[in-house]
DNA sequence: ACGAATGTTGCGGG
DNA sequence: ACCCGCAACATTCG
């Protein structure tokens, strides 16, 4: 569920929370969560270590220790949610960070594809993404390098992470509409003044979203359960049969790299 | 009632 | 290197 976005939200939110708290213990209730360590190994790594800081590579979350990198990935359905006091139990909740003042963060996950990883460094990350969004490096010359390759759809070339980390179904779609692209043109038929408005329109559209503190469609929360405000902005994702709010042409949805796609066949014209 | 779809990623194979 | 289809899993929708 969460892209770009909702993970900002999520860091932000936690951050102030659980910054220069110890790590007692990470209880494991669901192994698969477990990426990279047994719990075992992982427990005895954590142990006492301070977090230092908390910050964001794509759609990751990184908790930063003295000498390690926990690495948590929300996939679909994971949510991290703080807990001051002992309370509620969640039914859906596959890991449990204890910190030294008793206060927890709890990893839930209905769909149990979330992962939990700790590393080293942060290399794993930088090897397999691409440039961050909000990079200054994301310019024309990058993106073209990267796409004049590419004969697929330009839609699975935003999903990518490799190209540009943190671009998921919601704002791949939203981001083309703004600049009226046919999500299924060929990723190399793009001249390069239509990067230049791809990599604005990227940098707009996600920022605007962290703003809103992202889309609340079916699952985002963050801080236990506050929403999304984006989902209100939203001008053709889930918008299937709605009116363009540029041309009043119905929006349609159509399957693209296997995803559900939606747009204006008016505004977006395939050429 | 049951197959399809759901905001992601990693893998295998062409 | 790229691209596609599928699997990982639980719930909701039509």
């Amino acid at each position: 569920m969460p892209e770009l976005p909702e993970v900002e939200t999520v860091i932000r939110s936690i951050k102030p929370q659980i910054i220069d708290k110890k790590i007692i213990s990470l209880h494991v209730s669901w192994a698969n969560t477990l990426s990279t360590h047994s719990s075992l190994k992982i427990n005895k790594l954590l142990k006492n270590k301070l977090i230092t800081s908390v910050s964001r590579r794509g759609k990751y979350i990184i908790i930063h220790l003295e000498k390690n990198f926990i690495v948590i990935h929300l996939r679909m359905t994971g949510k991290l949610i703080y807990q001051k006091n002992i309370k509620e139990l969640y039914k859906y909740s596959r890991a449990e960070f204890i910190f030294n003042d008793k206060s927890k963060l709890i990893f839930t996950d209905i769909r149990k594809f979330g992962r939990i990883g700790m590393y080293k460094n942060l290399d794993y990350l930088d090897r397999k993404l691409g440039l961050e969004p909000f990079s200054k490096e994301l310019d024309v010359n990058y993106l073209f390098y990267k796409l004049q390759k590419r004969t697929g759809p330009i839609k699975g070339a935003l999903l990518n992470q490799s190209i540009v980390a943190g671009i998921g179904n919601i704002y791949a779609d939203e981001i083309l509409f703004k600049i009226k692209i046919h999500p299924k043109i060929s990723s190399n038929k793009l001249k390069k003044k239509k990067l230049l408005e791809l990599i604005s329109a990227i940098k707009i559209i996600l920022s605007d979203a962290i703003d809103s503190m992202g889309t609340t469609i079916i699952n985002f929360s963050f801080d236990k359960d506050s929403q999304g405000k984006y989902g209100k902005k939203l001008k053709v994702f889930r918008r299937e049969n709605k009116p363009c709010i540029i041309c009043k042409t119905k929006i349609i949805k159509i399957k693209c790299v296997g995803r559900g796609t939606y747009f204006c066949p008016n505004c977006q014209k395939n050429n």
